[in-house]
RNA sequence: GAUCCCGUAGCUCAAUGGAUAGAGCAACUGCCUUCUAAGCAGUAGGUUACUGGUUCGACCCCAGUCGGGAUCGCCA
């Protein structure tokens, strides 16, 4: 809740207990921000509370509107002024009051929740590069991270790695055959992308096997599903399983040179973990909660020996849990993980960032480690998002469509580079200090790229278009922030430092455009706080693009180390630059986003 | 077939059940001899897929229809 509406309730709330006791709470009362056509600041919506009280609107508003007359902030008026129009309530608060809110409501909450949760994201394969759809994914999970630590919590950040199975068989198989040795450092290829050369060598190969004895006659699902490739894969995934010396060298140098590889792509994002998780040791988990969980009578067991959870009663299906053959399967190893992570870090909530096509599945998993009685379950989460597409449709590998992560961000730094690289502002900076820059611009466009969009909403993702550096963009927020800072610079040559802002104080007369501001400032901690709670950092976005459309409106509008401007004016204005810099710089960090000083 | 998600301007996206549905891109018009023009100001662009319903009020909630996507494996 922002300080003016807070403020607004707890101030009222004498005059709906003497006049409306029992008819009308608080929490009835809906406020809003004050619609741009109208003036004012915040507005009281009167139809619910007038209803409830069986008035006429406007008479609710008139007694609201006369009450708040009678209130009085530090010793002056609160409202400035105040008028209803068509059953809304329009406040203006005074100038003093917004430099109170704005103080107040631009800083994270300050005290720690004590509440630990876990986030897992990215968890990728290792057969191949990451690509778009897992730069979403991971930059989701750092967003919700960053937020539930700027909202108070602990995070605990974790991935599961999928380094076992069959997929990355087929990789050392064509690695194997066709490799000739070939390694990283023989190469110069970064290791995730000399793997994922072999996972699509392997599936040439598969498809030329399959195609050659379709024409001897062979029918299609025969051909493809006993090609020898695939068979020999197959044979090697057994003797992963069963721990052949040499197949389980050869997995552990390429998985090896993808875990570099990935090293290289999370740095650049800026993600990390605290804990990596490998399938490869906890495939084996889940298999005794299972058997427990059937020994309890929560699952049943089928005549075959597969074991089975029936949940048609929540109105889903029935869900195998362990095959006839005693073994796991997907689902029961995301039941051991969980439950073994729940041991390990003992928090409060976990949520799970994975694409919408397994919406399913973690209602399933949620819903069985409720009946195996962890009563945690019903604190983990599921943050849903949807694909990143292609004008054309779905990113396909078969088809080369894959929009690899580390191209794109060279595409994009490389777009930043274009757009300024000559320009006379950035003459000063040495070629080092301009790559770093040009770096922190490119991915600020690729990321609020990302984020600005509803999480779980598909996107759609043009390859030209998209790499956008103007208007609605991570760099135009930048872009702000520099300017910001380009003036305080700038006063602070003159003598016009920190110490001499903290002196500022509201000047007789302020301009719209600075009321506005400081409104805008007031409310970055309820930003976060709905961000956080709706698990959507696409809010923040929209509140960092705000304020920085503000600030630059600001800019516009008042001059500030001009002659004509008053000392009292000036010094103002510098310290709403010196805030905006501020929250916009926390704003974009929460995001994951770098603030240059300069650009 | 069943279930879930989505459908808003030419394009990409916004809009806790509230006022005349907003931004950006693309198009057009202005604004740099003055603190950063990656900016500011403006013009144009809409039957919120469609049909009903709920109510003071619906892009939002409910029902149905149409379109797009996903899921429903002893795959992961």
């Amino acid at each position: 809740m922002s300080p003016q509406e807070h403020y607004l309730r707890t101030h009222l709330q004498p005059l709906i207990l003497r006049e409306y006791a029992g008819l009308l709470k608080p929490e009835h009362l809906v406020f809003q921000q004050t619609r741009k056509d109208f003036s004012g600041d915040i507005t009281l919506v009167l139809f619910g509370p007038a209803k409830r009280l069986s008035m006429n609107p406007l008479a609710f508003g008139e007694r609201t509107r006369i009450f708040l007359g009678t209130l009085s902030f530090e010793g002056q008026p609160l409202v400035e002024s105040s008028e209803i129009v068509q059953g809304f309530l329009n406040i203006s608060l005074s100038a003093h009051f917004w430099m109170h809110a704005h103080q107040e409501g631009s800083r994270p909450t300050p005290n720690i929740s004590g509440k630990k949760l876990l986030v897992e994201f990215a968890s990728p394969n290792t057969n191949k590069p990451l690509h778009l759809g897992h730069i979403r994914n991971i930059l989701l999970g750092m967003a919700v991270s960053r937020l539930s630590e700027e909202a108070g919590d602990e995070v605990v950040r974790v991935q599961v790695i999928n380094d076992r199975g069959i997929h990355i068989c087929k990789s050392m198989l064509a690695w194997e055959k066709f490799g000739q040795g070939e390694t990283p450092q023989s190469s110069g290829l970064k290791g995730d992308h000399l793997v994922g050369k072999y996972y699509v060598r392997f599936d040439v190969e598969w498809r030329r096997q399959t195609e050659e004895r379709k024409d001897g006659g062979m029918d299609a699902r025969t051909a493809k599903d006993h090609a020898p490739i695939l068979l020999e894969a197959q044979q090697m995934l057994r003797d992963w399983e069963v721990g052949v010396p040499g197949v389980r060298a050869l997995w552990q140098s390429m998985n090896g040179w993808v875990y570099s590889g990935f090293d290289q792509t999370h740095q650049r994002l800026g993600s990390f973990f605290d804990r990596n998780y490998y399938e490869s040791e906890t495939y084996v988990l889940g298999r005794d909660q299972v058997l427990d969980g059937l020994a309890r009578g929560v699952f049943e067991r089928d005549p075959d020996g597969s074991v089975w959870a029936n949940l048609t009663g929540a109105g889903l299906d029935r869900k195998v849990l362990l095959r006839s053959d005693g073994t796991s399967v997907y689902i029961t190893q995301d039941i051991g993980t969980a439950i073994e992570r729940q041991k390990e870090w003992n928090t409060d909530e976990m949520t799970y960032v994975v694409g919408n096509e397994q919406d399913y599945h973690f209602k399933v998993l949620f819903l069985v480690l409720q009946r195996l009685g962890y009563e945690w379950a019903s604190r983990c989460h599921h943050l849903s998002y949807g694909m990143v597409d292609l004008p054309s449709g779905r990113m396909k590998s078969r088809e080369g469509t894959v929009v690899d992560a580390d191209d794109l961000m060279d595409e994009m730094v490389a777009a930043a580079r274009d757009k300024s690289e000559f320009s006379e502002k950035l003459m000063e900076l040495s070629e080092g200090d301009k790559t770093i820059l040009f770096n922190q611009v490119g991915m600020a466009a690729l990321k609020y790229f990302i984020l600005k969009v509803d999480p779980q909403k598909r996107m759609v993702f043009h390859p030209e278009e998209s790499i956008d550096l103007q208007g609605h963009t991570g760099p135009f927020i930048q872009y702000a922030h520099a300017r910001a800072c380009a003036v305080l610079r700038k006063a602070e040559s003159i003598g016009i430092g920190a110490s001499v802002l903290a002196t500022a104080a509201l000047p007789s007369d302020i301009k719209l455009t600075e009321r506005e501001l400081m409104r805008q400032l007031s409310g970055y901690r309820e930003s976060i706080f709905a961000s956080h709670t709706h698990k959507n950092p696409s809010l923040l976005c929209q509140y960092a693009y705000d304020l920085a459309g503000l600030y630059n409106r600001f800019y516009h509008d008042c001059p500030i180390l001009t002659p004509e401007t008053t000392d009292e004016s000036r010094l103002f204005r510098l310290y709403l630059s010196q805030e905006a810099a501020r929250v916009l710089k926390r704003s974009l960090f929460v995001l994951g986003i770098e603030a240059p000083d300069r650009m």
